[in-house]
DNA sequence: ACCTGAACACCGTTCAAGT
DNA sequence: ACCTGAACACCGTTCAAGT
């Protein structure tokens, strides 16, 4: 194949993660293949090996961008909506529905057994709840132990009624949707918290 | 090898489900395997697609009775503590704990991409969320439709807690584990809804 | 009738060999 | 230095052949 030294390594990089995207966003990510990646790019497997230690990292590398793109479309939406919770919940869902495929893969995926989760990547994570917390602390009389917990609880609650909703496994006899439901528990909750 | 015959139909299928969930438990369902099935009782892998259509249909009657165990215990827990969702909160996520292989593809298996996930599994579901929506009937003025509501969001927040804290995905910065989070959310919630 | 075991089309990962 | 392609140890599923 007369592909050799066509790419740096950046590009190579680039293309590996964009062809994992595509094949993610177009089938799931079970379905990713180190196999399809490199039948996609024009390259041999062995290739991706070059580039990446394996598949695992190329799927961390996918889901660090994914997790880059929802950090960027909340703290838009805290701005535009002036730190309204029910707003955010709204962008969240928006978020999950326009990249399903990934964002599915970003909360559901778990490392191989001996692995470890990357330590820039729960940096990645704790720079969003930071900013969850900080537009949560003002609603919350500044009590920053309660809005740390408030936006533990509100992150487990919204990654749960997406991946319900989402993949249909909420129950029939509930024919809630999921704004819906995100509008009754973050309204709900809120305001519960700040009476106890 | 002088298997033949040693086991009924109904005996072939005990042992395949017992093996799974050995399998399961101890290296995630990620890792379970028809070969390793076969081998963990004796016969080739051939025999298990004389018994079961293919191993997805294996993994959903493996759910199916982790489903049923978990009703049991949901129902013996609200009748122990007359209704309370506070304790129910602190038995689900005990369940999760003694249990977390299957929990864990309990509720996140997600079906071959072709495959429509069985009416009997649903209604399985639709019997526990009828479950817990009558227990919270009573404490929500007998309003049935925020009954339900009510009982989706428990339902997904719970969900939510429990993979994210066990999976050990939630950000370090909130230390709080899986029973305070819940406490939280439970109580607040239903206090919150009450005001509403 | 029940079970086998070889076959098919796939995997992730490695690494000697080529250019 | 970069890339290949064959090899290894695995997959799920099928099915002719054996008992």
């Amino acid at each position: 194949m007369g592909r050799r030294n066509d790419h740096s390594i950046e590009q190579l990089q680039e293309l590996i993660l964009k062809a994992a995207e595509k094949i993610i966003e177009q089938e799931g990510y079970q379905k990713l293949s180190a196999r399809k990646i490199s039948q996609e790019i024009g390259y041999t497997v062995g290739t991706l090996y070059n580039v990446f230690k394996n598949l695992n990292e190329i799927i961390l590398k996918v889901n660090a961008r994914t997790l880059i793109n929802l950090h960027t479309k909340i703290k838009l939406n805290l701005t535009q909506h002036h730190n309204s919770m029910p707003e955010l919940a709204k962008c969240y869902i928006d978020f999950w529905k326009s990249n399903f495929q990934l964002a599915n893969m970003l909360f559901n995926y778990s490392m191989p057994k001996g692995e470890e989760f990357p330590p820039w990547a729960q940096l990645e994570i704790d720079k969003m709840f930071l900013t969850v917390s900080s537009a949560l602390l003002p609603t919350l009389k500044n009590n920053l132990p309660l809005a740390q917990k408030a936006t533990s609880v509100l992150w487990a609650g919204m990654h749960g009624i997406c991946t319900l909703c989402l993949s249909g496994k909420m129950s029939i006899i509930s024919l809630e949707n999921a704004y819906s439901l995100a509008d009754s528990f973050v309204r709900g909750y809120l305001d519960g918290i700040l009476d106890l």
